[in-house]
DNA sequence: GCCTTTTTGTTCATATCATGTACCAGAAGA
DNA sequence: TCTTCTGGTACATGATATGAACAAAAAGGC
């Protein structure tokens, strides 16, 4: 059967800040945080908290199982990745 | 349209040696380099070895590519890897 | 077939850079 | 006040760059 946007526990996404929401499809998209400070405008620091909150909050141990986390949830496609 | 393995160039994949093979797939399911040694009763300091190898045959920057990259390719699926 | 050379694969190591962990704190706004 | 956003320090762990030893296989000439 076809993988759905997982239908939700308790939510995990809710308890993301809108900023964190903006920061997860970057980390699961590949992106190192330097990266992503560029994109946002932020401190390669700032993303890196960002980071480490997000990971925290959906109990998962490094930025690939963020990514595979965000595929499952559908909140990214990987035809927007750009690898390969 | 659905994703195919996606029909293939040169075929990156026959680059890798069978061994990088091995690895490959635990890389993209989010493993660190520790817990493939133990899964492949090698030292940590290998594990990483290979995945920098396998890396640079695929031209990609860091492990969160690869785990897209397996997944684009069919060679791990989602279902697979346990996160969430 | 036999010998040499080259290439490939597996393994482990050292050094440096990136990421992660554990905090703290100020500014802005609801 | 409470949350969010931002940046920071200090340290631990993980990842990347590079090198190298060793064995086996492949390639080629003789």
């Amino acid at each position: 059967m076809a993988q759905l946007p997982s239908t939700h526990r308790p939510n995990l996404l809710d308890q993301l800040s809108p900023r964190e929401r903006e920061i997860l499809p970057l980390v699961a998209q590949g992106k190192d945080n330097r990266e992503i400070g560029r994109i946002l405008f932020i401190s390669e620091k700032t993303a890196k908290n960002y980071v480490t909150s997000i990971r925290k909050k959906l109990g998962l141990k490094n930025r690939t199982q963020i990514a595979l986390f965000a595929l499952k949830e559908g909140i990214i496609n990987l035809d927007d990745t750009l690898v390969n």
